[in-house]
DNA sequence: TAAGATAAAAACGGAACCGAAATGAAATTG
DNA sequence: CAATTTCATTTCGGTTCCGTTTTTATCTTA
């Protein structure tokens, strides 16, 4: 069953949506940061920095920076592996869950609104 | 015809959208500017930077950076309004209407592929 | 026509992000 | 066990974006 989908649809939606994020008072995030979010929170662990770098045709310090800032929001947490201390794996958090749920929902909504 | 999109479908259209949109080598908007460009290209004109501020609930200068920005990009075009000349309509450039095609093309492409 | 209102841009200081290069810590290899 | 590789972070200079405030230009109105 596949999402059939008008150009002219997917853009108003892509535009609702978009306008939705901007009004709404959830923290901003960049699309790098979507992207980083939505992998740990849709793919299957182990999560390292490396990976998610090379996921998204980044570098690295680009996925430090961004862990930064969603670490500080409580998005996503980070901790050692104990198995190859080198390497530090993403997890999950409550809150990120929680923005996961908001975004989910929002985009279902907003789906559903869309006019044929 | 609503569209049906269960939360987690919706999830992972998000996250494939955001990943082509970091991985092209497209201009990366932020959600502002986006919202900002698909207002101008989806609803009708006249559209000037106050109009566009209180639509997205943000300050004034927040619109002149961002036409600053897609103005370098070639994808909006300024015109002082000849009517009110402390008016400034924002308009659209052959550069843009591509963009929004690559957009609209990549969204329905993406949606095409949503799995049940 | 002088005074006030309005629209947009510019200026300002602070915060975030970029790519590239250097650093620190841990594992692997010869 | 010394040298090298690997992983992540930090640092660097530069750019961009933010909100707030000020300035410039234009229109309205008293």
């Amino acid at each position: 069953m596949a999402i059939e989908l008008t150009t002219a649809q997917a853009l108003q939606l892509w535009h609702d949506v978009n306008l939705e994020l901007v009004r709404d008072d959830q923290p901003d995030l960049t699309s790098r940061q979507t992207s980083i979010l939505l992998t740990i929170y849709l793919e299957a662990p182990p999560h390292t920095v490396r990976g998610l770098a090379q996921k998204l045709g980044v570098s690295k310090p680009v996925i430090t920076r961004a862990l930064n800032a969603m670490g500080k929001l409580d998005l996503v947490r980070r901790r050692r592996d104990d198995e190859d201390r080198r390497n530090v794996l993403v997890q999950r958090t409550v809150n990120g869950a929680l923005y996961i749920e908001y975004l989910a929902d929002m985009l279902a909504r907003q789906a559903q609104g869309v006019r044929p």
